[in-house]
DNA sequence: CGATTCCTTGAAGGTTGTCAACGTTGGTGG
DNA sequence: CCACCAACGTTGACAACCTTCAAGGAATCG
C-alpha cells in the first residue's frame, strides 16, 4: 500500500493489485520518457528479474496496493515449476509485443493518433479485466505524464485534448475520460493488430504456481 | 541461407548466424515501423515462441544464414532444462529493456539524436561481439529503412546525414558508416544507461542447452 | 541498356516545441 | 476560515523541426 507519486524499489516482482503505476527512463538531457503504464492486475519487474540491479524507475500514479514476490523465491519457484517458467516467458513475450506495438504507434502516428491509441489501449485493457463497464474510466495520468508517455509536450497534449473534445470524440476532465465516438477514436488510432496477443500455444490453465497473478488478472 | 529482402516465416526460433534482419509492423494507414534490427548472433522469434501464430513480419536486410530451431523442440527443451528456461527469460528481459531504451530515445530525441543513437547502438553491439575492430562498419539499411526505424521520412534522414557529415561526426556512403567523432556522437545520443544490460543474477554459464546461441553470440 | 530502386536537393507548408502568462485546484498552516 | 503556495491546466504568439511534393541524378540489377 503506497501513496501516489512514490518510487517502487526493491529486488522483487510486484503484482499490482489496485492502482496505476508506470515505468520511466530519464535521459541525460533532462527529458523523461514513460515507457510503460501498469494497470491493476499487471505484473511489475519481470524484465529485471534476473538482474542483480534492483528494480527502480517505477513510479506510482495513484494510491497503490501491491503484493511483492521476493525475486529469490520467484526464481526458486521458476526452477521448480515448469509451467510457471513457461508462463513467465509468455508474459515477457506479450510485454515485448505490446512494446513493439506501442513503438510503432509512436513512430507512425501524429499527436491525435497517439492520444487516441493511448485512450483505446487503457480502455480495452480495463474492459478485458472487467474493471469498467461503460465508456468512461478514470485516467490518473497528469497531462505532463501523458506527454512523457507519448513523446509530446504538455502544451501540445492540452491542445490536442481540446481538439478531440471539440470534435466530440473524447472528453477528459478531472482525470475522468469519456469516449464519445469509439469508431472515430479507433480510426484515429489506426488500430490494427490490437488483438494479436491471444493464441497461447500452451493449453489449459495459464495460472502460475508462485505468487504471480492468477486467473484473469494478467490477461 | 536467404537472400536480402526476403520474409522469414515459420513457427520457429531462428539463430541469426550471419547477416542482418529486422522486425516490422505495418499500420493500416500504410506506414511501416521497423521495431527491431537483428545483428549476427541475435535470436529471432523469442517473443512469439508461445503463440500458435507463426512468425512473420521478419525481413532480411542482407543475405542471411539462419539456424532454425523448431519451436516445438525448443519448448520441449525448455520444459526439460531449467537453465535454458532461465536463459530465455533473461534474453526476453534484455530484449524488453532494449526496447524501452529505444522507445525513450525515439520519444525524447530529435532526428540527429536518434540517428546518433542508432549508429552507436549498432557500433557497440557489433564491437561487443568482435565483429568489427575499427570505427567503420557496414550498415545495410537503406535510408528508407532507417526512416522506418527512427520514425522519420527518407528526405529528412538524408538531410540529417548530410549535416552530420558536414559536422565531421559520421560519414555514410555505400552502406559503409564511419564514426569520425565518437565523443560528439555520444553527446548527441544522450547515451545514458547504455551499459545496463549486464549484471546477470544467475551465476556461471549462461550457455543454453538447446539450439540457442552459444558463448558470446547473444551478449 | 532499360528499368527500378535508391539517393539527393529545393521550396512550401504543417505539426509540434518553446516561451510566457494566467487561471484553477487542492493542500497546509497561520 | 482564510491566505498562501505549489502543482496542474489553459491559452496565445512565434520559432524550429519535420513532412510533403516535386524533380532529377546515381546506383544497381536483370
Amino acid at each position: 500500500m503506497r501513496k501516489a507519486g512514490e518510487l517502487l524499489v526493491g529486488n522483487e516482482i510486484y503484482h499490482l493489485r489496485a492502482g496505476w503505476a508506470c515505468q520511466f527512463r530519464d535521459l541525460s538531457n533532462g527529458r523523461r520518457a514513460i515507457v510503460d503504464v501498469y494497470l491493476p492486475g499487471d505484473v511489475i519487474g519481470l524484465d529485471t528479474v534476473l538482474l542483480t540491479r534492483p528494480l527502480k524507475e517505477i513510479l506510482t500514479l495513484t494510491e497503490v496496493t501491491t503484493e511483492a514476490v521476493a525475486a529469490e523465491d520467484a526464481l526458486m519457484n521458476l526452477m521448480a515449476y515448469r509451467p510457471t517458467a513457461l508462463y513467465v516467458i509468455w508474459l515477457l513475450g506479450q510485454r515485448k509485443r505490446r512494446a513493439d506495438r506501442f513503438l510503432a504507434a509512436i513512430s507512425c502516428l501524429d499527436a491525435r493518433g497517439r492520444l487516441a491509441m493511448m485512450v483505446l489501449d487503457f480502455y480495452t485493457r480495463l474492459r478485458r479485466r472487467k474493471l469498467i463497464a461503460g465508456s468512461t474510466y478514470n485516467l490518473p495520468l497528469t497531462q505532463v505524464q501523458i506527454g512523457h508517455y507519448l513523446g509530446l509536450t504538455v502544451v501540445h497534449i492540452n491542445r490536442v485534448l481540446r481538439s478531440l473534445r471539440e470534435a466530440r470524440i473524447v472528453n477528459l476532465e478531472k482525470h475522468c475520460i469519456t469516449i464519445l465516438d469509439l469508431e472515430g477514436l479507433t480510426s484515429l488510432a489506426q488500430n490494427e493488430g490490437m488483438a494479436n496477443s491471444s493464441g497461447a500455444r500452451i493449453g489449459g490453465r495459464s495460472a502460475p504456481e508462485i505468487g504471480l497473478p492468477t486467473g484473469k488478472s494478467a490477461l
